[in-house]
Order: C-alpha cells, then sequence, then structure tokens
DNA sequence: ACATAGGTATTGGTAAAACCATTTGATACC
DNA sequence: GGTATCAAATGGTTTTACCAATACCTATGT
C-alpha cells in the first residue's frame, strides 16, 4: 500500500537534538516556577550554574541563548546574565522568520492584527484606568503635533494602539498585540513617507479613544475595525506606490 | 597615558559589530529570504556552515539552538540540520515562561483564546472549504464516540479548533491560536479528568461547525465565544476541585 | 575625609580540538 | 536479491584556553 503517503505521520517524539538545552530551559522554568527567580535578577555565573547542572558551559550557554533569544534572559559582559525586566514582551522574530517561510501574506497579518485589537479594544473601554486613558490622549496630542512629520507621527500611532492594547488589562493579549504589529510597523516605516493624508487616521484614533473613554466597547470595537481597515488600504496603496515608481519616493 | 596599547596589539580579526548569534539568524533569515532554502531543506554541516560565516561552531552552534528554539530548525543527529517541513507553527515554549514570568492568569488566556478563536470561528464561516468542513465533522463524530474517555475527548476537542483556526484562512492567525491554545491544552489534560458532562461542550461544538457550514460568521462567532466562556468556567471548576481533595484524583 | 583614577577579579563571549552518538549509505556476505 | 555489518558523515557534548567588558576595591591626591 503505497498510498499511505497522503498522511504524513509527522510525529517526531525522538528529537534527542536540544537533549541538554531542554534541560537548562525547564531548570530555568523551575527557578522562575518557585519564585526563586523574578524580573531583574540575576542568575548565578556561567561556570557555577553549568556545574549545578552537570553539563558543560558551551552546552549550557546553548540553553541560555535559547533562552535570550525567546527574550526571557539577557546577558551583560561582565555583569552577568538577568531576567529582563520591563513590561513582558515576546520578540517578534520567530514570527517574522515563520512568516517568510511559509509566505504569510501582511493583508493576513492586517487582519489578524484587527482581531487582536478589536477585542483589546472592546476590553479597554470596560477596564481603562485613568492613567492609561491620559496615555492614550497624549499620544493623539502628538499626533496633532506630528501632522507634517510622517515617521513621528507614526511613532505615537504605535505608542497609541500599545496604550490601546495595555489598557485591556490582558497582558496575554497585549504581549500578542505587541508581537504582531511590531513586523507590520517595521514594514511602514519603510512606506509612510508616501502617505499624503494623515487626518483620516486621525480622527478614528479619536473616535476610538472616545468610545473607550465612554466606556462604550461596542462603539471602540467598531472604531477600531474600521481604523485597522483603512490602515491596511493606506498600507497597500503605499506598498503599489513603491511598486510603481521604485525611484520617486520624493514629493 | 593610553594604557590600552600594551593590550590590544593582538587584534587581528576585529568580531563583526555585532552579537554572533545575532549574525547567524540574520544570515539564515538571508537564506529563507532569497528562497535559497525551502521547508524540508537541510542546511550546510555546521562545520561548513561555520567556515562559512567565519565563526566557530560552538558559536554557530549557538544561533542554530536558537533558531530552534524558535522552531525554524530542526536538528537530526548524523542526518543534519533542516529547516522544519509541516503546518507553520511557532512554539509557545517563550509564551509559557513570559506568563510564568509575570504571573499572566489562565482567565487572560482564555480570554485572549476567545478573541483568537471567536475571530477565527467568523472567518471560516466565510472561507471554509468542503475539506476542512469534514475535518471538523469527523472530529465531532470522534467526540461522540469518547464521551466516556475525557482525554481522547480532548484530543478530537483540540484536534476541532485546530480545523476551525485553519479554516479561518489565516496562517497567522492559526499560528497564534495554536500558541495560545497549547499551554491551556497541556493544562487542561492534568485536570479534565474531574469533568462529569461533556455533552454541554459537544453541542456548542456542533453549533459552531453548523454556523460555519450554513456560512453564518456571527452565529459562528457567537456559537465559539459562548463555548470557550463555558469551557472556562469547566475549567476553573475542575482548578477548584483540584485544590479542595489534592490527592483524591480516583474515581 | 572624600572623591577619583586605576588596577584586579569576576563574568560573559569566542575559539579550537577532541571525542561520543546517531544516522545514512555502501559493501560484503549469505 | 536480500540482509547484515561496517564506515563515513553529521550533530551533540566536553575540555581547555583566552579575550573583553563590567564591577568592585584600593590607593592616591586634594
Amino acid at each position: 500500500m503505497t498510498n499511505i503517503t497522503a498522511r504524513k505521520l509527522k510525529i517526531v517524539q525522538p528529537v534527542r537534538s536540544g537533549q541538554t538545552t531542554e534541560q537548562v530551559v525547564a531548570r530555568v522554568y523551575e527557578l522562575i516556577k518557585h519564585q526563586d527567580l523574578k524580573p531583574g535578577d540575576r542568575l548565578p555565573p556561567e561556570r557555577e550554574l553549568s556545574k549545578q547542572l552537570g553539563i558543560s558551559r558551551p552546552s549550557l550557554r546553548a540553553g541560555l541563548s535559547a533562552l535570550i533569544s525567546m527574550g526571557v534572559l539577557q546577558s551583560r559582559q561582565g555583569a552577568g546574565t538577568f531576567i529582563v525586566d520591563g513590561p513582558p514582551a515576546l520578540d517578534s522574530e520567530p514570527l517574522r522568520l515563520l512568516a517568510q517561510l511559509h509566505g504569510f501574506s501582511f493583508e493576513h497579518m492586517f487582519e489578524t492584527r484587527a482581531i487582536l485589537e478589536v477585542g483589546a479594544a472592546g476590553l479597554a473601554a470596560e477596564r481603562a484606568t485613568g492613567e492609561q486613558l491620559a496615555t492614550m490622549s497624549e499620544q493623539i496630542a502628538d499626533m496633532f503635533a506630528s501632522l507634517k512629520d510622517p515617521q513621528q507621527f507614526l511613532v505615537h500611532d504605535v505608542a497609541f494602539h500599545r496604550a490601546v492594547a495595555a489598557a485591556s488589562g490582558n497582558p496575554t493579549l497585549a504581549t500578542l498585540v505587541e508581537m504582531v504589529s511590531a513586523i507590520l510597523y517595521e514594514r511602514r516605516r519603510e512606506t509612510i513617507e508616501r502617505a499624503h493624508d494623515f487626518n483620516e487616521a486621525l480622527d478614528l484614533h479619536r473616535r476610538v479613544y472616545r468610545a473607550i473613554r465612554a466606556r462604550q466597547p461596542e462603539e471602540a470595537r467598531e472604531a477600531m475595525r474600521e481604523h485597522i481597515v483603512r490602515a491596511q488600504r493606506a498600507f497597500a496603496l503605499e506598498e503599489k506606490q513603491a511598486t510603481d515608481n521604485t525611484e520617486n519616493g520624493d514629493d
């Protein structure tokens, strides 16, 4: 029966690769789990830690390297290795690579971003604190002041969306929003110079903000949905212009 | 008074400006970007690749280790290192660690999962192919057959949700769904034995399926929302029982 | 007494060589 | 022709050594 090939049995359980790497990750995980380590704390020196785990230093470093690439650890030569401090964040590099590898389209990413941020906006309308509302408002004010400076406008645009995500009160959601947005943001920086008018985007930002402040989840969701749909269109237009006149990017 | 003169005479080959790990990741990224590497392809042997990049093998391996932990590469001793084949997937380990580190609650994860899967259900109702519908239906049938076997029921439960995510036609979204669900799934496996009745869950699954098949996005979204809310309640209940009688897990 | 400069120990970063374990494939034997 | 065995290829791990940056301590001068 050769038609077995139709169903690929990709069950890969005996992946011995990373046996020690796994061990390192598991060990650090245990340390964190038992509250022996908190954000900002320093890990034992590599030479000592490798002894504790009974593995060589290069092997230990392979594991630490993986954790660093996950964004969980951070090393400073001469100082030590630390648990990353600051707001929780996932590195977007893995998603970027995966997208590149499988040819994810930007349309799909925008769609995903819309789902995440629409949800975040709805939750923010229910939970946003006064301080979070103030942060959003400030970013909108800064957008007003940056109408003539695309790059600067984009900075405050991203900051506003970050504030909304944070105001959702859901760190898991906020983390995913950040991860997806980071990829689109980097791309957008290259094309935003071709945008002509930010007034529409600004208006929609204000509409989102007003809805959140008024504690109207549905309106906040609808405004955010509208905003991202239009942002996607603007992005697609800029991309098209970039294709049309590859060299003529100054006007 | 330049006290640095004595020490620095031996510098012949200044290290590339950045970290070597970054360099490796960037290099592989370039290979993928230029389509020199596709899923399933094999990378050059480590000894050769380290020469090409002008770095030592341990340093190269640190970078590869990072890529493996990202889920982009996979190594098989004696065979080689390959670009991961199969459906796109992000390792959920980073999110798990981040959640543990910052104390993300399961409530928040369920909330995030709800946002993602409700969105996916809506899209699936618009785009699901016949084959994808068939897969969902099969999983529901298997759930019927597994009403007396919690672990088996859970397997088909997860498979159903995976099918819905795939039917959204959005690989980015499907990847995030997988990542979040994987964490909740592992936890659920430990507690599901305490569940008493799967009929309600099964009914809601069928309702989701019927809505998708009938091409009714709003109904699909509502059904999925309802389902996940109830699943969260069931999960919370099982967790509570686990706390009440810690040892009495056999009945 | 205090502040600052410099040196030293600590610690992460990189490298090289050697050996082990597994896989693959070729070859020899049945 | 099939099967078993061995060898080469390749990832996995360890040991050792040295480089580089940081932190801390000490000495010196004001």
